[in-house]
DNA sequence: CGAATATCAGTGACACTGAAATTA
DNA sequence: CTAATTTCAGTGGCACTGATATTC
């Protein structure tokens, strides 16, 4: 069933519309699943990282969300007020900060793991697997086309 | 080549994880290019929407576009006090307002509109038609699902 | 000095909820 | 009275750029 209906040609524009609206609604689903366990896609996506990772730089954690520095800076701040992860020196360069999970993160994150992975999870359980290895090579064309400045 | 290489057994996570990544960068093209144009997405759906269906009311749009009512009047708002759109009543129910196009507005779409396009289709021209029916096809499961509240 | 790191200040885009006014 | 429509008020999540201090 991989086969497609050539009776169809599929203007760009309506996959385009299609694919916002799906994950704008994806992503409500996301987060309304995610407040259960007080979080959201992003801080949950940070979190999960430095559980991951251990001690990371601010700029580590821009480049592997893929926003600016100065935001990373805003999203720490925000996870340090609640507590959740702590700034420290980096003894082998005095201008980095290395952000670490707290105690209180670590049984957040520990706790909140299984049920966010579940809530993301179940998003694209609809598919089965041949066709979420599909989607995946999709995306990865997507994803290399946006990612290439100029096609050389 | 619609066959899926069946070493790869594709996690859910991997998949939602990429999705969303790959969502982001793509709106991101988006919005540079439609920049040019003294759009963003938000607004350029809402402007074409008018375009194409005439006045309208302030919850209908809220409908089209997904969004809470509340939400709709802002996006007007911000329309309007750029002399895009203009409020009307509606003759047939003196508790609504209907939305109109102004002439400026019609001018900025109709001048905007296949750059707009031309932006939006450009982030998917790196499939082919076979495959831009493909991701259609997963995106309606998904969508479907994800609008379904319950499995019944 | 030039480059990297993080932060401060100000801003933008987009969306939400709860409460109120008006009219159907 | 109940329900629909819009708006007001306040807020939240997330991200940006430009300028600055510190340190490599």
């Amino acid at each position: 069933m991989r086969v497609t209906d050539s009776a169809t040609p599929p203007p760009s524009s309506e996959v385009a519309e299609r694919f916002f609206t799906v994950t704008k609604l994806l992503r409500k689903r996301a987060n309304e699943g995610l407040r259960a366990q007080g979080l959201t896609m992003a801080r949950g996506k940070m979190l999960a990282a430095l559980h991951h990772a251990g001690p990371v730089r601010i700029s580590a954690i821009a480049a592997k969300l893929g926003i600016a520095a100065r935001s990373a800076t805003e999203a720490v701040d925000a996870l340090e007020r609640d507590g959740l992860v702590s700034r420290g020196p980096d003894p082998s360069d005095r201008r980095a900060v290395l952000v670490t999970l707290t105690d209180h993160g670590t049984a957040v994150i520990r706790e909140a793991e299984g049920p966010r992975r579940a809530v993301v999870d179940g998003l694209f359980s609809a598919l089965d697997a041949e066709d979420r290895a599909e989607l995946l090579r999709l995306l990865d064309i997507l994803g290399r086309a946006a990612e290439a400045p100029e096609t050389s």
